[in-house]
DNA sequence: AGGTTATAGTTTGATATCAAACTATGTGCC
DNA sequence: GGCACATAGTTTGATATCAAACTATAACCT
């Protein structure tokens, strides 16, 4: 039980040079809610990456994209809300987008300060293969999750994100 | 049902400057197992962050710390494994530790090229005061997760740590 | 109108991370 | 022994992120 990801295994040599393994301990990092919830976060989203890329995209450019997507206008800071990061981290993605030409920014005319951000026809090409792509990892994880249990496990990360202060 | 976290909301301004919220809409992330995942991990690292850093440890430090005190001896890359992530990120982190006085770092006799290493008295009273951090942590997180489900759940991120490929 | 305070976005500086190249050492095979 | 290959750890270069300081604009109050 104290094995927890391939490779985390101890290999000793004994003194004829005899293989001894001998398996991690995890201690309380086991049972704990915290840790196992970062190991499966960067786990998938070193699998998603490695997918995402084969389109010559990284991992984050997809939430953004399918955010503008679906909210035409939105403003970065409504932005970088919904998707959980700072406003500042946008700066240089929402520059990216742009200057590749899949996101269009304009002045909002009523507040000179804002934004409004859309997804272009370019853009809406490439976050079609993108949510191609998406669905195909989606499809790994809801095989590993289990239809089952699926919904009540979505229905708690949502929690945790919303209420954890 | 389209509000998932706090402050995720859109504020339009109407021609008599009234606000208009509206919300946002996440389109196929909302159901997407990924998306969540990432927005959990995030908000409870950042909580746990927080937390650690009242003590004047980085968040990272707590699971190698604990890590090393559970498998003396351990070398680097052993430890890099059961952290899941790559030894090159543990160079600076250990180097770190070990001017710090809290880990203490031999070459083994045998193999000239490994490192065996070992958390110091002035590390295990650290590390009791970050196990105390954490388990407060970890007491939030219970609360929002409810003991029914908690042990499921903690079963599905191990599974998905151990099989996303 | 004019001063104060708030907000949108950018810049800057710090940290964490990976991947690939590199150094030093060890193992296997002839 | 000596050459080819493998392994432990470090270095380097790229990316992503946050937080705080900053700029420009807007809103609010008297």
């Amino acid at each position: 039980m104290a094995r927890m990801t391939n490779g985390s295994g101890r290999v000793r040599r004994g003194k004829k040079g005899e293989t001894i393994a001998e398996a991690i301990r995890f201690g309380p990092l086991e049972t704990w809610v915290g840790f196992n919830l970062r190991m499966a976060q960067e786990h998938a989203f070193q699998a998603f990456s490695r997918r995402s890329q084969e389109i010559g995209e990284g991992p984050g450019r997809f939430a953004t994209l399918t955010l503008i997507a679906r909210n035409p206008g939105i403003s970065q800071t409504e932005l970088s809300h919904a998707n959980g990061r700072d406003k500042s981290s946008l700066t240089p993605v929402v520059e990216d987008l742009v200057r590749r030409g899949l996101v269009e920014r304009k002045r909002m005319r009523a507040d000179r300060r804002t934004y409004r951000l859309n997804v272009t026809a370019a853009g809406k090409q490439t976050l079609t293969m993108l949510t191609r792509c998406a669905r195909r990892h989606e499809r790994v994880l809801d095989g590993i999750i289990g239809q089952r249990d699926r919904k009540r496990f979505l229905q708690i990360l949502k929690k945790i994100a919303a209420e954890v202060e």
